[in-house]
DNA sequence: CAAAAATGTTAGGCTTGTCTAAAAAAACAC
DNA sequence: GTGTTTTTTTAGACAAGCCTAACATTTTTG
């Protein structure tokens, strides 16, 4: 079917067209999946031919809808194996991107539908990040930032803007999880920085940090 | 460290040697790995170069210390992933091992430790082959094949000598697990068959089916 | 033990995925 | 709009892993 190589290309290009990069750049991609703008021009013509692309010559890729398709299929799996880790193997939300990475390339009939039963249909995986199901349906999160909360705001948090390892920590020194409910207890009108207080906590981020942690409103 | 490739041909050796081929024979591990005798030889050359392998010309293979400790550690993961396949997913046993075929080489510090407590350290896979434990230790199963046990003998099931999905769905129709208690009733002295009770069975088997199921005696 | 058969190795080629360096195209700057 | 900078593609190479066909060695056999 697809090699692990080409899976890794289209769900790093699902990634950045979600993120608003339509056509994807070849550089963009290369930085990406850490590799060379020539690599990336190789796979481009390879994943043209089979379709799962669209690529003109100097003017970028996009995923066709059997693309799509392919990616969120990576992406359900990627998610999954990481709710396995965490929940079943008592791994930290840091530590099993990597894993996943390998596992997300585990081909089989319907494995990853009895892993999803067996885990209870999460809707989320350990960052908070949608799981696609079976049928590649994306389920859209209706979440902000918590930079456009106002004071006296109650707040849970429900995702994140990126998964680093670095943000994950940080989160973690915080006491900061998926799923929590704060309060806004005000916005510092010099630096933007925000204090929250949630059960037992009383906890200042910066707007930096802010501007990553996405929140539901209550 | 291993790829895939080498990993594979680390474990046919050492399953060939397990049976008895020492040295192994060129053709013999090209015929288990389904590949041409002449990619087992470059192979040869790539193992012995990282001394895995002892290898001359004309002469065939045996795996050195190191190379068997590989081939334990890869017989480790198939087996516990083999486990969590059947135990917690609920796949059929002549189902898993294509799987696990993929699974034993992804690669993680301690997550096939963390699978093994998971799952209970199990001492046997699903087929009731010995799992190897974290330092490469086999535990020598003491069992006999059916065709040596006498009428009268009360046994229990504890493996096969092979695991082909024929044998294993053999199996399935006699309704004979691992771990099942019987009773030999009698052996033929025609063609050396074997009629076994059970809780609520009374199966006959052939002497080339007996042949492959090892028992211990109660 | 010499010829024949079986087994194993080498030579050369293919594919996938990667890279560097050179060339081409596009975008930017004045 | 022309020249410069940036981006992208092409050309050519390499490693891993596999293959076929030709050749070499070992084993078997009469
Ligand atoms: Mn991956
Ligand atoms: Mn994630
Ligand atoms: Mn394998
Ligand atoms: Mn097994």
């Amino acid at each position: 079917m697809h090699s692990p190589s080409e899976e890794n290309y289209l769900k790093a290009l699902f990634a950045l067209e979600y993120d608003g990069a339509r056509p994807v750049n070849t550089n963009l991609l290369a930085a990406r999946l850490k590799t060379k703008a020539s690599s990336v021009t190789d796979m481009a013509r390879k994943l043209q031919q089979k379709k799962l692309v669209h690529y003109r010559k100097y003017r970028g890729m996009r995923l066709t809808a059997g693309g799509r398709k392919v990616a969120l299929d990576v992406l359900r799996k990627h998610r999954l194996w990481e709710t396995f880790l965490v929940q079943k193997l008592n791994y930290r939300w840091d530590e099993v991107h990597e894993i996943a990475e390998q596992l997300e390339h585990v081909r089989h009939k319907d494995l990853i539908d009895r892993l999803d039963a067996f885990l209870g249909f999460p809707a989320t995986d350990p960052h908070g990040d949608p799981i696609p199901d079976r049928r590649g349906v994306l389920r859209m999160p209706d979440s902000c930032p918590i930079t456009v909360c106002r004071p006296g705001d109650r707040i849970r948090i429900v995702g994140l803007r990126d998964s680093s390892d670095e943000l994950l920590r940080f989160l973690d020194r915080k006491t900061l999880r998926i799923g929590d409910t704060l309060t806004i207890r005000a916005i510092d009108d010099y630096d933007r920085s925000v204090r929250l207080t949630g059960e037992d906590k009383d906890i200042t981020l910066s707007a930096l940090a802010a501007g990553k942690i996405l929140v539901e409103k209550l």
